[in-house]
This record gives C-alpha cells, sequence and structure tokens, in this order.
DNA sequence: CTTTTATTTAACAACATTGTTAAATAAAGA
DNA sequence: TCTTTATTTAACAATGTTGTTAAATAAAAG
C-alpha cells in the first residue's frame, strides 16, 4: 500500500537480504533448534570462522537472531519479532496465491480449461489496452530521429 | 532440517534477495492490485526506465512475476508460487514466534518477571557450559604464541 | 603470568548489484 | 515508409557483499 522506496535500508530490506543466504538460512534452521555457540555453528559449514562470523553480524543486524555473552562464547539464538515481520510482509499475499490455487483447482476440476474470470476480489480488471492515450511520461530514454 | 550451504543460486535464494529492495516490494505491492505494463509501474518511482526494467528481470528470475507480451507492451504479474514458496519456508518458524509471544504473554500476566523455563518443545536445553572438553576444531585461524 | 580457546577486526581481492545514459528492437500509427 | 511509443541491452562507474588470512581481544585454564 505504500510506495515508499526511499528508506536506505529498513529493518525488511535488512531482514529478506539476510535471508537470501543458503548459509545463513542453514543457520537459523539450526538455531531453531536451539540457541548455541559460534563454534558450534560453524561446524557443517566449509567456510572459515571469520565468514561465519560475518554472517552472524549479518543475521543481527537484521534482528534475525540475537546474541549473548557467556565468557569468551557467544551464544546465538532466533530473534521471534524479526522473523515475524519478514513473514508478515509475505503473508499479505497470502490471499493472492491461495485465490490462484482456488482457481487452479477449479480449472483442474471443471476441465473445462478456462478459468471463469470474474471469481475473486482483490484481484484488478486488466484493460484489453494499457491504458489511455494521454502523453504518458515514461522515464525511459528516447531515442533521436535521424 | 537441511544444511545445504551449497547450491550457487537456489530459488529461495533468488526470491529473498528480489525481496530485498523497497522498490521491488513496492512493485509486487503495486502488482498485488492487478497486472499491468512496465511504463505504469515506473510511474511512481525517481528511477530510471532501465532500473526498474531490471528489477522487473530480478523478479521474473525470482519467479516472483511473471510477464508477457502484448504487441509493444510487457504486462507484469505475480507469480503465486513462487510467494508462496518463500513464504512456506518463513512458516516453519512460525512456530517458533508463536511460542516466544505465548511465553512472553504469560511473563506480562503472571508479572513475576521469571518465565518458567521447561514449557514448550522444540527449544532446545542450554548447557550450562557449552558442551565437551574435548577438542573442537573450530575452524578460525589461530594466533601463534609469542 | 603464560597459554589455550573462542570469537572478532582488519585488510584485501573477487564478484555482484544498482543506477546512469546512449543505443538497439519492435510493434503501432500516420 | 517514417515516426512514435514501449521496453530492453550495452557499457560503465559507484557501491556492497563474501570469503580469505593475519592479527587483535578476552576469558579460562594451567
Amino acid at each position: 500500500m505504500n510506495a515508499d522506496a526511499a528508506t536506505p535500508t529498513d529493518a525488511l530490506s535488512a531482514a529478506f537480504a539476510a535471508l537470501a543466504d543458503p548459509t545463513r538460512r542453514a543457520i537459523l534452521e539450526r538455531l531453531a533448534m536451539g540457541e548455541t555457540t559460534v563454534g558450534d555453528l560453524i561446524k557443517p559449514f566449509p567456510i572459515s570462522g571469520p565468514a561465519i562470523s560475518r554472517h552472524l553480524r549479518v543475521l543481527e543486524n537484521a534482528q534475525l537472531i540475537e546474541r549473548k555473552v557467556d565468557a569468551q562464547w557467544r551464544i546465538c539464538k532466533l530473534n521471534a519479532p524479526g522473523l515475524r515481520a519478514a513473514n508478515d510482509w509475505l503473508q499479505h499475499y497470502r490471499e493472492f496465491w491461495e485465490q490462484s490455487l482456488d482457481r487452479l483447482v477449479e480449472v483442474l476440476e471443471s476441465a473445462e480449461g478456462l478459468a471463469p474470470q470474474s471469481h475473486t476480489p482483490g484481484s484488478a480488471q486488466k484493460p484489453r489496452r494499457p491504458l489511455a492515450k494521454q502523453k504518458r511520461k515514461t522515464g525511459f530514454t528516447k531515442r533521436k530521429s535521424p
């Protein structure tokens, strides 16, 4: 609903960016089994300690994990609110894909090959031809007429 | 459950990476209202056409949108399965944050300031001291003893 | 106090991402 | 056909990310 494409690195962007790495996702999966130390987290991975250390920082900045100090160990654990925030954003599309699935089911069941159009709310009508005749400023570079 | 940190750019990584950009999220939000043209999508943004064009490619590669050609227009629309896949991944943490919320509620309600420990399954016991005495290969660089 | 264990910082190279402008493509319309 | 409209590709600079090794910190153990 808001087209705010400004904020330098908002929380959501940081969260998704953090989730975009398989190593970090694997770390989260490990942490879902319970909090543990950095040294323990590193074991499954073929990368260096400092590399993991930075992955953890990324996860922490993204608020997907928290760290606490226990002597020379840093205990890492999942941070619920951060994970939840990312999930919530995706959730507002839930309606969309469920609708799509409904429609697919319909198509399959009626076996007619053509889904009836006007069925669900929220999916705007597509105009046969895009919008108007008026001058549309597009932001694309114009070509000089030679 | 799987610690596969290998695949160069798996679908999930691509999806989350695509979601990590506010401009792209705004594009998806716009598309949630119905499919439309590239020229229409660009309007709210202060960036150039080619920039949007590439954002769209990123979204398409991540399978979050689909494009079809209609004369000189490319009509963009959301791609349910891709969005769903990203959501599903996050969903397996749902249990986790719900549990955390439950616990928070308990703490607040009992107003004792201390949550009873052994309550929920899935959250492993933290050993008072991490694991064993045995030699643990950590993967961190060792310091030379001077 | 010296050494060991755990983890982070620093410095750096290899890539990847994003935005820019100019030019290419392609269909529609005059 | 020539022009306009819509969008992509190319080339490039600025910036960000990830991994590496060497060195810095800091608490624990001897």
